[in-house]
DNA sequence: AAACATACTTACTAACTAGTAAGTAAACAA
DNA sequence: TTGTTTACTTACTAGTTAGTAAGTATGTTT
């Protein structure tokens, strides 16, 4: 059949789903056809490569954080707000769903054993949310609604090390162990010295 | 032959390290076996299954710290010391050999895919760092050394998420990532307010 | 000296891995 | 209506995976 259908976006989905959960190199071409009812060939229709399926996952990730980010909903907030935002998306498409790491965690997890490619999108997503990151925290900083001493951009760095790092210890320490920490971070920026 | 021979240990601190680099599904008793020069059947008579050998991984990494934290060097210590001495062997032991994570990091990454028996060790092994590390922050804020809101434990949970993220992120952003990220993250402790 | 344990090697397997070549059926374009 | 493109399936392969059964050489115990 020729029919349009939106096979290479299911696979995508389950593939990041995948990658969230188990890592890149825990899921095969296997996993994602038999869970879609189709045969593997079919994916490496979409996906020749393994690698261009990584790449597809990332750059599609990257798309959407730009997307949110320019959103007049958001751009309209306030520093803290958008901080906030972030945070909220964050622990939404991350813990709500079993304890799926970001991509940008699961992508350094395994960052040594990703197609060359791949590591490149990785480098340009990473990129892409420290940035966002800096301008919110040096923003925040002036407009005198976060506290942090330091450059913004090391702070965004804290920040997201931080979110990232307590997200994945979270699978040891469970949901408790993530709003702990992070409620912690928090309290720490809002802190008056 | 049966002479005696430290393959054992050898394998261990390869296996080890492989699955610092590349995480613990990323690496085969193949790897091992070729890289010491022996047949994967000696793996296997070593460690009969995969589980096996990540639950002594663990084990041994979990030996290691106790012995440390008990060193008389260690415990003489005052608070801020024993952090920044926890700090310098955490770099040295992953940063200065090509970007190796942490066992926590590394362990929490793959978590869901690892075997169940690994997993309860990693679990004792986090328990074990957090608490020593929680114990370190109360000390030292008891004795001025630390500056800190919030509970110890909540703050050994931002330290402990923080490094280890830091670490994984530093694949992407480099070592300079790791230094900024980590100096950061002390001079917050340092601050009085 | 005999029996046993240790530390392997040789030789194998069943299951899974990413990836390919060739065929097919439907939709679409000329 | 013929040709082309899209979206697959069928059927396959070479390489890798963890794991095993049986044999062997050496050292240790009795």
């Amino acid at each position: 059949m020729a029919t349009r259908t939106d096979t290479k976006e299911k696979i995508l989905d389950l593939a990041e789903a995948l990658m969230r959960e188990k890592g890149f190199g825990e899921f095969s071409y296997a996993h994602l056809s038999s869970e879609l009812n189709i045969k593997n060939a079919a994916v490496h229709y979409h996906f020749p490569s393994k690698d261009d399926l990584g790449k597809a996952i990332i750059e599609r990730a990257l798309q959407r954080f730009i997307t949110w980010s320019h959103l007049d909903s958001i751009k309209e907030m306030r520093p803290k707000e958008k901080l906030a935002a972030f945070m909220e998306v964050y622990y939404k498409q991350n813990l709500d769903y079993s304890f799926r790491l970001c991509l940008i965690g699961s992508s350094a997890a395994a960052f040594p054993a990703l197609p060359e490619r791949m590591q490149q999108e990785v480098k340009g997503l990473a990129e892409t949310i420290l940035g966002w990151l800096a301008q919110v925290f040096e923003e925040g900083r002036e407009k005198w609604e976060l506290n942090f001493n330091g450059s913004a951009k090391a702070m965004a760095s804290v920040f997201i090390s931080t979110l990232a790092g307590a997200l994945q210890l979270s699978r040891i320490g469970g949901k408790s162990f993530y709003t702990t920490t992070v409620e912690q971070l928090w309290n720490q920026l809002l802190v008056k010295h």
